[in-house]
DNA sequence: TTATTTCGACCGACCGGTCGGTTTAGTTTT
DNA sequence: AAAACTAAACCGACCGGTCGGTCGAAATAA
């Protein structure tokens, strides 16, 4: 089906058009004429493939969550431990934020928007929430076998995720006199250690 | 000096309705109309004291920042032990979350505006800069009574920070399951726990 | 085989409304 | 008299979305 093919190459064109636009400029400021330039499409063009720039935003944020976060879970698989899981999904964000810190600050911007528009809302909580309980089944695991203290998985979950979206923090401000990979090595850290059950000396 | 303090007022009357404004629509759109009517002044008034929108935005972070952290070194400085004053901290901003979850979701919209926007940037950097200072002394004199472990204070009480500016989240989701309390009750306790020295048995 | 029609994909000039900001002319407060 | 406004009209750049039209390839008819 070569026409599909030549469909998701638009789309491919427009999203990444999108992305690097809202990027720069936030969804307010950027225009469906940077689109335009951005894609080496035509207004046109856009608006047969989506009806409005909300639509065209709120498709990027599917987009935007496959290129930052596939391969999280194959990556995870090959851990043994539930520790060495944990330890997994810190790296590979903050392997994420080296490759492409674009996509952390663009993460800002999704924030508000949920906080304005509720479709954006209802899309990143389902986000969220998949995600979270991803990370309550590994730390679920952990207590099971009796790796991790018997903590209360969901919030423990939480944390791990916020921490984790704190990355960001380093994005937007530079003079904190520490580097994102120290910081999440120190935390990631902390955070294991204080969920290991201590070995009987 | 009556002139004086009018002119305060009327700057408070702009500020406190272009913070409502704001929460409910964005910087992008809010509107100076919108400001006109929420202070119940005129246009020329706004611009009477403000020369553009986003000098009345940048003054905004200013007002915005003395709602949302004044009283903290009050609050602070009644404690005695460096752990107590990491333990208030973290109860003052949950207060202020309880109180006023508004000024949580501005600070989205200012992160946002400071990685779009030079001035805003700078602002925001300075306060994030003060802030942290002020955490490093209370972590130095924690390590150096001997209450705290030998940890890097920088790092530390960019955790620290990270983590209360995480209270955010709750202001954005409402889907994980967890209260805001409960978490930073839990999170704050992991942190503290994880500073303090063990007692020897 | 050639002529004709159809259609999905795309183009880009243009329209209508919007919104920071200005101006003007007058009023109230100090 | 100066400062601190009010009310309202106005300016003009700007931008999301539209729409009539084009084009090439495939389908259909002659």
């Amino acid at each position: 089906m070569k026409k599909l093919e030549l469909q998701d190459r638009r789309k491919e064109q427009i999203m990444s058009a999108a992305l690097s636009v809202v990027v720069a400029k936030g969804y307010d400021q950027s225009r469906m004429d940077d689109i335009v330039e951005k894609s080496q499409l035509s207004k046109g063009a856009i608006y047969w493939y989506y009806k409005s720039k909300e639509e065209v935003y709120l498709s990027l944020v599917d987009y935007w969550f496959l290129q930052y976060s596939s391969g999280v879970v194959d990556t995870l698989q090959q851990q043994e431990s539930a520790s060495d899981q944990l330890k997994a999904l810190f790296d590979f964000f903050i392997g994420q934020f080296d490759k492409n810190p674009a996509t952390f600050k663009l993460l800002v911007e999704f924030w508000r928007l949920a906080g304005l528009n509720p479709d954006f809302n209802a899309k990143l909580q389902q986000i969220y929430s998949d995600f979270l309980e991803y990370i309550i089944e590994i730390i679920k695991v952990g207590v099971a076998n009796g790796e991790f203290k018997n903590v209360e998985p969901r919030i423990t979950a939480l944390s791990i995720l916020i921490n984790i979206e704190g990355i960001t923090w380093f994005t937007l401000f530079d003079k904190s006199g520490v580097e994102a990979h120290e910081y999440i090595d120190t935390i990631s850290n902390f955070i294991l250690n204080g969920l290991k059950k201590k070995r009987k000396k």
